[in-house]
DNA sequence: CTGTTAGCGCATTCAG
DNA sequence: CTGAATGCGCTAACAG
C-alpha cells in the first residue's frame, strides 16, 4: 500500500510534482499520464496527507465551528446541516465549544487562540453574542467569517438567520384566518432582537387585519415553561368578554406552560383557546394537544452557513492571488445578510373547531 | 506579533530547538531560559502552528468522532461531554458524520479514507453497528479506537456504554417498592442488545421479588410513540383482575403513547396506572403527567469515551517508543469495557398515590 | 543543558 | 507538458 506521493510517483514512473498536479486537478498534465496516475492512486487507495498538504500549500482546509454550550438542542440540527455540506467538500469540520461562562474578553482570546494555531480556513460562529464585534473586525480584516443567527440588528459580517418577524406574522395570520379577533401574545425580554421581531410580526399581522393592539393581551414572558403558565393564568383571569380566544406564544416552551394552565382552568385547547407556539421543538408533536408552531429552518441555516463560508474562502483566495495587498473588506460590497423563511406547522392546538 | 518559532527564538536569543523544547515541556531546559522564553511567548501571544507540529512530530492531535446521522438527539449530549474533555487537552475535535444510508462496506471505506488522510490520532465511534467489526480489527492492529454504546454483546475493542439491564432493574424495583405487583413491560425488537438487556432487568427484578413472570403483561413494542399506544391499549383491554397497575416501557417515546392511550380510556396516571419510561428525553419533563424515567449518562459517556481514547493514544505512543515492533493488541490484556450506571428520575407518573 | 542539522509530506516555484 | 529544487513551520536526532 502506497504511503506517500513519492510511492505513487515511483509506481507511475513520474515525478512527485506530476502526481501532485493530478491530485490538485491542475490542467497542464498529459491526459494519458493523468489517467495512469489516477488509476494507480485508485488501486493503491492513496489519500494525500491532509496535514502535509495544508502546511505546504499555506491554506488550510479546516472549518472551525464555534458554538456556545447553551442552545445545544437547537445546535444539533445546525451541525447536521453543516456536517453534510462539509462532507461534500474538501474540508473537515473542527468543533470548538465556547463555554458560556467566559466573558467577552475571554471569548475573544479563545477565538484568537484558534486562529493562532493556523489550522482553520474560516470561522462559522453560532450565536456569538459578546464576541460578535470581534468576529466582525476579523471579517473586516479579511478573514473568512460567517455568523449564524446572532441577535444584533446590523452585523458587519456575513450573517445567516431566520426571519423571526415573518414567522410571527404567519403565525398570527393563521389564527386570524381561523376567525380569531382576540389574539394574545406572550412575549420575551425585549432586549433580544428575535423577541422584538416576533412581537413586531404579531403587531403587523393585527394591524393589517384592522385590529387595534390590545395592550391587555400582550403579556411579558420569559424562557422557562413556567413563564408561559403564569402568562396564561393572567389571561385566563380576564373577564370573559376581554379574554382572548387565541394565544400566540414566543416559544414552544411557553406554549407548554399555556397547555398546563388551560388544563387547570378547565379550558379546552383548541375549542376554548387556540394556541400557536414558535420554534417547533421536537416535543411539540408529543404534547397533548400537539402544538401548532413555527418551524425554524435550522438544518438549512447550517447548510447555507457553510456554503457561504466556503464561497468566501474561495473568493478571498483568488483575491489574495490577484493583488497581493491584504485589502480590507470595507472597500467591497456590504456583507451578505440572509434571512431564511419560517414555515407554519399546523397541528391540533389550533385546529378550526368544526 | 511573532509568527513563528524562529521569531521567538530571535527575540529570546536562543535557537529554535530550545523554543520547541519549552513549548513541548521537555525537562532539559535551563529554568531561567525557559522562564524568559515563556514570557516572550506570552507577550507575543504566540501559538505554534498546529499543522506544522503535527507534521513534524509524526503524531497528530486530532480526535475523530464518527457519528451516525440517526440518533442525533442522543448524540448532542455525548458531543458536549466529548468537546469538554477535548478542550482541556492538546487535541482538537474533528466531526465526521457517517450517513446511515451507507452499507457496511461503504462505511468501512469512509473510515479508511479518514485514516488515510492521516489527520487523526484516534477514533471515537458512536453506535457503529455495521462498521464495528472493522473498528475492532483496527484496534487489534494497534490503532486507538473507542466504541461508544454499540449494540453487540462482546466487542474486541474498548467500549463504553450504559448499564441497560441495571437501569431496567431499578425502574421495576421502584414500582415494586410502590407496592405494585402487576407490572407490565412494553418491549422492543429483541434483536437489539439493549432491548434484551432492558427486558432482562425487568425479569430479574420481578424474580427477586418472588413474582412470576406473566407473559400476558409483556407486550411487544417498537420505537415510535404509536407502538406504545397500541401496547397500552392491549393491556387496558385485559379484564380488570389481570390488568397491570403499573407499566414499565422500554422507551420514553413508548411511554408518551401510553399517556395518550390512558387519556382515551379515562385511566388516570399515576392513580390508576403507574408509568416509568426509559431514556429521560427532554420532553419527559414536559408531558403531563411528567414522566418517571431512567436517565442515561450520555454526557458522562462522551467524557469517559475521550478520556479513555486519549489514554490509549498516550499508551500506544510510549509503546511505539519502547519497542519499535508494531505489536498487535491481542497479546495484551482484553480491552476496557465500561458500563456506566443509570439513574432513576422520579416524577409524577409514578408518584405513590397518597 | 544547548545549537546544528535534517527531515515530516506535500505544493510550488523555475527551468527545461 | 514535466522534473528538480526549495521551503511550509516545526520536531527530533545528533553533537557539543
Amino acid at each position: 500500500m502506497a504511503r506517500t506521493i513519492g510511492d505513487i510517483a515511483r509506481l507511475a514512473g513520474v515525478s512527485k510534482a506530476t502526481v501532485s498536479r493530478v491530485l490538485n486537478n491542475k490542467p497542464d498534465v498529459d491526459p494519458a499520464t493523468r489517467e495512469r496516475i489516477l488509476r494507480i492512486i485508485e488501486e493503491e487507495n492513496f489519500v494525500p496527507s491532509f496535514t502535509a498538504s495544508n502546511l505546504a500549500s499555506g491554506h488550510n482546509r479546516f472549518i472551525s465551528m464555534l458554538m456556545p454550550t447553551s442552545l445545544w438542542n437547537f445546535l444539533s440540527d445546525v451541525i447536521k446541516g453543516v456536517a453534510e455540506v462539509i462532507s461534500l467538500s474538501a474540508y473537515q469540520l473542527v468543533l470548538h465549544v465556547l463555554p458560556d461562562t467566559l466573558d467577552a474578553e475571554a471569548q475573544c482570546k479563545y477565538i484568537e487562540n484558534i486562529l493562532a494555531m493556523k489550522l482553520t480556513a474560516g470561522l462559522l460562529a453560532f450565536f456569538p453574542k459578546d464576541s460578535a464585534p470581534y468576529l466582525e473586525q476579523l471579517y473586516q480584516q479579511g478573514f473568512p467569517v460567517v455568523i449564524l443567527d446572532d441577535q444584533r440588528p446590523l452585523v458587519a459580517a456575513p450573517w445567516i438567520g431566520a426571519d423571526n418577524k415573518g414567522g410571527a406574522y404567519i403565525a398570527v395570520q393563521h389564527l386570524l384566518r381561523l376567525g380569531h379577533r382576540h389574539i394574545a401574545h406572550i412575549s420575551l425580554p425585549q432586549h433580544l432582537l428575535f423577541a422584538r421581531e416576533r412581537y413586531q410580526g404579531y403587531c403587523q399581522a393585527l394591524e393589517e387585519a384592522g385590529i387595534a393592539l390590545d395592550p391587555e393581551l400582550v403579556v411579558a414572558g420569559d424562557f422557562p415553561m413556567q413563564s408561559g403558565q403564569h402568562a396564561a393564568e393572567k389571561l385566563f383571569h380576564l373577564p370573559p368578554e376581554r379574554r382572548p380566544t387565541a394565544i400566540f406564544a414566543s416559544l414552544d416552551m411557553q406554549a407548554y406552560g399555556v397547555i398546563h394552565a388551560a388544563q387547570q382552568y378547565g379550558l379546552r385547547i383548541p375549542d376554548d383557546i387556540a394556541l400557536v407556539g414558535f420554534d417547533d421543538n421536537e416535543t411539540s408533536l408529543i404534547v397533548h394537544p400537539s402544538l401548532t408552531t413555527i418551524r425554524q429552518p435550522r438544518y438549512e441555516m447550517g447548510q447555507r452557513g457553510v456554503q457561504l463560508l466556503l464561497s468566501i474562502i474561495e473568493e478571498s483566495r483568488v483575491h489574495a492571488h490577484n493583488n497581493s495587498s491584504p485589502k480590507l473588506r470595507s472597500v467591497q460590497q456590504p456583507p451578505v445578510r440572509l434571512q431564511l423563511p419560517m414555515t407554519l406547522v399546523v397541528r391540533d392546538s389550533s385546529q378550526p373547531s368544526q
